[in-house]
DNA sequence: TTAAGTGTGTTAGTTGAAATAGTACACTTA
DNA sequence: TAAGTGTACTATTTCAACTAACACACTTAA
């Protein structure tokens, strides 16, 4: 089912959670199904535990899995990512907002661009 | 004029275009006046000429100095900065547009959001 | 209670990219 | 031509990220 690419530079969990991910957003999971146990996965690739943990670690915070302490992981509800992925979207767009004023650009002015009602800030 | 503080744990060269990038901002310095040369400085600092060679490439592509080939850098004048600011800015806004719109999320609701007529995405 | 499963935390080793240095080259001016 | 300037290439160093080893803690079922 996962199959880590050697020749792929980017790291062991990062390939791990991407793959993981595709696989919830295309609903191949069942929302609560169990994922593999952190040390069965390691087993089968042939890794570290500690690196599906990671991976898992993250998958968590982005909220496409959860964690039961002594039980496992589980798939979330296929809608609580999107949640998440706006929650950091709004943060990124509080944060950039900021910058913008403080070199002189007002909210209405990014408002307007981003509506493409101006054609530059 | 320009100390380095080892420790401080950020790099020489990182910590030398931020000092002068405030001594530009405050209007410290002329414009078109010229800035220590590579090799003066780096002596000075008992550093590698390399190392502020980076450091003035920085600024450069800030907007905040310019090169002369041979002859040496100088100071930009004052508002050059400001556009290669908020050239950047814009740039960023468009890519977290299009991250938002990947999600759902309209152009609508982001500008209401920006101008405080929504409170979230 | 115990055994076999689960996740977690701490520490140590590895490794690759970023930072820095050494050195040689090229342009500008007097 | 000499003494100043920036630049390019390569080598070395350093440090943070990644991975592994191992011990600990929780959950469940027999």
């Amino acid at each position: 089912m996962i199959v880590i690419d050697y020749k792929d530079s980017r790291p062991i969990y990062e390939q791990i959670v991407e793959k993981f991910q595709k696989l919830i957003v295309k609903g191949v999971f069942e929302a609560d199904s169990q994922m593999p146990s952190v040390r069965s996965l390691a087993m089968e690739l042939s890794i570290n535990p500690n690196t599906i943990q990671k991976a898992y670690a993250e998958l968590e915070r982005r909220g496409f899995i959860y964690t039961i302490k002594g039980r496992g992981n589980f798939v979330s509800s296929g809608k609580e990512y999107l949640k998440y992925k706006i929650g950091e979207i709004q943060i990124k767009f509080d944060k950039l907002c900021e910058e913008a004023e403080s070199v002189g650009v007002k909210r209405e002015k990014i408002a307007a661009y981003i509506l493409g009602k101006e054609m530059s800030l």
